[in-house]
DNA sequence: CTGGATGCAAAGTTTTTGCACTTGA
DNA sequence: TCAAGTGCAAAAACTTTGCATCCAG
């Protein structure tokens, strides 16, 4: 993955570049984006964030920020949404996910542009996917129990 | 996809055989399910359901049968949770989903099973994966819109 | 300055929990 | 019969909305 400073300063630019105002919070949020590196909740984004703000803001600034590209929201089959920065560098991102502790671990897989044809074929514009990967992470596998 | 009513036989069987009570609630919700043939929100479920029962119910059906893996979960980037009755015939499903009236779509595409073999090297047991495209259908795409 | 953004309060949605009653095996 | 399963009520978790205030440009 990109450098994530990297990834900061092209959020912060991209904001400014969109006529949006770059303000405290949003510093914050797009800071501890950075620094968390993998999906994050809106939860554990507030809890990271250097300064205090507002648990509203956080939802509201995930909305715009994932609006201009800037974030993408992942959901790992737990119900819940989660954000992360979007890699400058291009690559997305996919990741193995821990059904029992939920950890996120990126992987490097991507399937064939191929298959984003197929759904092009049915007419639809504007294709983007998702793939996440589920299983039971080492630390949490009971000894003993079935592969 | 394999027949519906085979589907809503082989779930009420696999109910049987896990020492589970086949009650009215129960049946209606795996007969919802084969008739709506697309993953469906809890609601759209009790919604569908031929006679009455609680929400709460639907809820703790819907968990069960999946932990029997009688049903797969989707998230199809709305932050709502979706329920399918699983394919008996073993073909899984992958769907292209409209941004905007979320409307579902089975798409005949999986990555090739290269890729959960990438996942396993991480040492993860009990490997799954989701893959969902999403998109603008035709018929929510505005007029002139750009592609 | 001034409109976009935030904080606070309140409401909406979805999902979970506790407990007494019902019912399928 | 009698424990698993349900209904009802209430709470918890998550997300959105409205509006007065604040601050980045």
């Amino acid at each position: 993955m990109g450098d994530p400073h990297k990834a900061e300063k092209i959020a912060l630019e991209a904001l400014r570049g969109a006529g949006m105002r770059v303000t405290r919070p949003r510093r914050w949020i797009i800071a501890a984006l950075a620094r968390l590196a993998i999906p994050a909740s809106s939860r554990e984004i507030h809890d990271a964030l250097e300064g205090g703000c507002d648990p509203v803001t956080v939802y509201r600034c995930l909305t715009e920020f994932e609006r201009l590209g800037l974030v993408h929201r992942h959901e790992f089959g737990d119900g819940g949404t989660r954000y992360q920065l979007v890699d400058p560098d291009g690559g997305h991102a996919h990741y193995i996910v821990c059904r029992r502790c939920q950890h996120a671990e990126r992987i490097h897989a991507c399937p064939s542009p191929e298959l984003e044809s197929t759904a092009a074929g049915r007419g639809y514009s504007q294709i983007t996917h998702t793939l996440e990967f589920f299983g039971i992470c080492p630390e949490c596998r009971d000894p003993g129990e079935t592969q």
